[in-house]
DNA sequence: CTTATGTGATTAGGGGGCTAATCATAAGGC
DNA sequence: GCCTTATGATTAGCCCCCTAATCACATAAG
């Protein structure tokens, strides 16, 4: 679901104005930090679109990708701690993300044999069908969308949205206070 | 609120494994789509930290920053409908937003004088007493999120993400349909 | 004037995030 | 063995997003 976001980002000149009424507004950086919000909304809303049309979230799609992964590997199953740690989301989050699923039918729960505690998740021969269906027309929107940019222009988007992460991390690391709760 | 996301993004050799099983996967194409989906979560999640931290989320933010451009033009007021419309979320939503900012002081409603179905939103001091006091830490860390990239990286990225947003605004342009429920 | 239609705001109900609290089971210290 | 602590999953309750339905008022047609 996109962030809450300006339509029509504020333009250039705009950002000058504002810049003499805050002093610690450096127009530049404001500039890619609107578009990089707003792009990446852009971008998760041509995605997002295909997922609705066809009932799925992305979170819902993120668990079932993280499944597939396991499934493609050796080990059939994930507990839903591993795949709340791994989708970046709490694990009330994932019972409720697993709740749908299941309700759905595409996955399964099953009681660990080790410890009575954990329960394995799996996914269902449905969930494998429906992944098959979608994902072609998903890989496709992607590329489609990424038309416009050279192999050459691709490798430099990464490496300045790179910097961007690696600064993002150091400024505000993701807490690890999740992953003890 | 961040979009959830794979926290590891796929490495390049995964993708280039996975492109085997489905023909439509382009790898650099996916790279590209997948950092600029996680670095716009990490740039966003950095402001909505400091928003979290003074009660505000960014939806709020949003229609505070929209009222307060407001005032500093000629208009002191907005609105409902024209504040969902600028901020792209629905009616309803923005219904949402203005009762948690009423109760929060931070705006009031005032019926319209020419058409009793309308209402005008206006700031209250307290408001802009807030914004004054968060705004220059918000500009401030989005220029220390941008400090790893030169004058001439940030021209390079704005026209770049620039062709992505207009090939998305292509393919699935934003529905009218909101704007006419 | 009366009625149909359009438009502003709201409400109702659902999904999917979150935190904090709860419950069952494991594991370790005494 | 028993009690404390840690850890797996869940529940309860909140926020913010959505769609669809509702209500109040305006406006145009007859």
């Amino acid at each position: 679901m996109p962030h809450l976001l300006l339509k029509d980002l504020p333009r250039y000149e705009c950002l000058l104005e504002a810049a003499k009424q805050f002093p610690s507004l450096d127009p530049s950086a404001c500039e890619v930090f609107l578009n990089l919000l707003r792009t990446g909304d852009e971008a998760f809303r041509v995605t997002d679109e295909h997922f609705q049309a066809k009932g799925l979230s992305q979170g819902r799609f993120t668990v079932l990708m993280l499944l597939f992964d396991k499934a493609c590997g050796q080990s059939h199953s994930c507990t839903p701690a591993e795949l709340a740690d791994r989708a970046g989301v709490t694990r009330a989050t994932m019972t409720g993300l697993i709740d749908t699923l299941e309700r759905d039918a595409m996955v399964l729960r099953k009681p660990s044999a080790s410890d009575r505690r954990m329960l394995s998740v799996e996914l269902t021969p449905r969930a494998l069908a429906f992944l098959a269906e979608i994902l072609p027309e998903h890989f496709r929107r992607i590329n489609n969308l990424m038309t416009p940019l050279s192999e050459n222009e691709r490798r430099t988007l990464v490496r300045l949205l790179g910097k961007i992460a690696a600064r993002a991390a150091e400024v505000s690391p993701v807490s690890e206070t999740a992953a003890h709760a």
